[in-house]
DNA sequence: AGAACATTCACCGAAAACCGTGATTTTTTA
DNA sequence: TAAAAAATCACGGTTTTCGGTGAATGTTCT
C-alpha cells in the first residue's frame, strides 16, 4: 500500500482474468499462477466484478471472455480501453462469427484465442501480448485474412438512425407493416419509409435477407425464449 | 484384460467425458480423478474420439458437452444412447434455448449442467446419476417448468417432408419463391404450395415469422459466415 | 442562421406474397 | 394391392411488399 503513484506505471501491476465459467477461469489461473513473469492475478466471473477490480487497480494484461451474463462484453471492453488504456487484452471468445472478428479488430484488441485454446495457447497468448506483440489464435487469422476482401463493410450498427432501429428490431420480430404503424403510432407510409431505408443501407432485397443480415451482423439478436 | 465378460456388467466401468474446450475437459477430469467411487476416466474431445472409445468400452456415466466441431452433439447422444443403453448421461450445455432445453428432455438425459457450473455442482451432478437420481441444475428446471405450457408443441422437425425442408432452408436463406422454384427445377405454383404447408405447420404468417421460429425451434441454423 | 440529418407523410405502380381450393401423379406404407 | 402421404401443378383473388419520387416538419450541430 505504500506504491499509489506507481500502480499506474508498474509493468507488473498484474493480470486480470474475467470468465464466467469457473472451471476455465480456475484453470487459466493456474496456468498464470504458474508463469514467474506475472505479478498479481486477479479473477472475475462477471463484468460487474470486473468493473469493481479496475476501479481500484490497472492491469498490465486483461484476459477476458465475451459471452458474459450480465453485459455484453464488448460494452466491458469499451469500459477497459478506457479506464486503463494501456492495458493490454486477450479476448477469449467462442465466437468464429464474423462480426465479432469485425468488431474485436475494430476496437483493436492485443490478442485472440478461443475457447477451445489449451495450456500452451493461452501461455503462448500471454507471453506474446507480455512483450508487446500481437497474438490471433489460427482460426482467427483465417476469418481475418477471408475479411480482406470485404474489410470495409459499413458498420451497419451506427449507420442506423434510432428510428430505423425500432423498425428493424420490428420487423425482426415477425411484424408487418401495418403492425408497426400501430405500435409506433405512426402512419404506414413512415413505416415504409423506414423500410427502404434499412433496405437501402443494408443492400438487401426482402425482410427476410434483412433479418439474417442484421443478426450475422450483431446488430440484433434472436431471443432464444421466443417462437417455441 | 482377464475380465471381457464383466465389462459390460461392471458398475464401475467408469466415466467419459468429451468436451471441445481443453480446459474443461482437464478442470472436470481433475475433479472426477478426485472421486474415489469412480473407475476409469476417460476423455475426448471430439464426437470420433468418443465414439471409437465408446465401440471398445461400456460407461457407466458419459458427461458430454453438445457443442462439438464435428458431429451436432444430439447424434453422438443418440449413437451413445443406442450403443450403451444403460449408460447414465449428463450433458453439459451453455444453450439455454427452450428448443435444446425440449430436445433433451424428449432424449431423456439423466441430469444437465451449464458450462459455468463449478466443482461442487459437478461433484453433486455425478454423485446423484451414480445413485440413479436425476440432476437439473436450476437454470435448466426453470426452463423446463416454464415448458409446461407448451409441452405439447409439436415436433417441427420430423413434422416436415424432404421437400418442404429444402424450401424451407431456401427461405431462410433470403431467397424468393421464383428463384426457389429455378433451382429446384419445379414450378412456382409448387414452391408456393410448400411454403403456404411450411405456414401451416408452424403456424406462422409471413417467410420472416417461419424462419425466425425455425431457427428458434434448431431446424435451421444460422450460417454465421454469411451476409457479411 | 444555415446546413445536415431525422422523422414524418403521400402517391403510384409493379411485383411478390399470401389465401383458398382443387386436382393429378408418384412414392411410401400398411 | 389398397390406402395414405408426398410432390407436383393450376387459378383466381386479396393483401402486402417493394421501388421510386417528392416533400413538409423538426432537431442537431457548426
Amino acid at each position: 500500500m505504500g506504491l499509489e503513484n506507481d500502480e499506474k506505471k508498474d509493468k507488473k501491476s498484474g493480470v486480470l482474468l474475467v470468465d464466467d465459467h469457473a472451471l476455465i477461469l480456475q484453470g487459466i489461473k493456474f496456468i498464470v499462477d504458474g508463469m514467474p513473469e506475472i505479478g498479481e492475478v486477479c479473477t472475475a466471473s462477471s463484468a460487474a466484478e470486473a468493473i469493481a477490480l479496475i476501479k481500484n487497480k490497472s492491469f498490465c494484461v486483461c484476459l477476458l471472455d465475451i459471452e458474459l451474463p450480465d453485459l455484453s462484453g464488448f460494452e466491458l471492453l469499451e469500459i477497459i480501453k478506457e479506464k486503463c488504456p494501456d492495458s493490454r487484452i486477450i479476448v477469449n471468445t467462442m465466437h468464429e462469427e464474423t462480426w465479432v472478428v469485425k468488431r474485436l479488430l475494430q476496437i483493436g484488441v492485443d490478442g485472440v484465442i478461443l475457447k477451445s485454446a489449451d495450456t500452451d495457447e493461452i501461455k503462448n497468448a500471454l507471453e506474446s501480448v507480455l512483450k508487446g506483440e500481437k497474438y490471433f489464435c489460427s482460426e482467427f487469422n483465417k476469418i481475418k485474412k477471408r475479411l480482406r476482401f470485404s474489410i470495409d463493410t459499413p458498420d451497419y450498427q451506427s449507420l442506423l438512425t434510432n428510428r430505423e432501429m425500432d423498425v428493424l428490431k420490428a420487423i425482426s420480430s415477425g411484424m408487418q407493416t401495418k403492425e408497426i404503424a400501430e405500435m409506433l403510432h405512426v402512419s404506414v407510409n413512415t413505416v415504409e419509409t423506414h423500410r427502404k431505408s434499412l433496405f437501402l443501407k443494408f443492400e438487401v432485397r426482402n425482410a427476410v435477407e434483412l433479418v439474417l443480415k442484421a443478426i450475422n451482423n450483431g446488430i440484433i439478436h434472436l431471443d432464444p425464449n421466443k417462437n417455441i
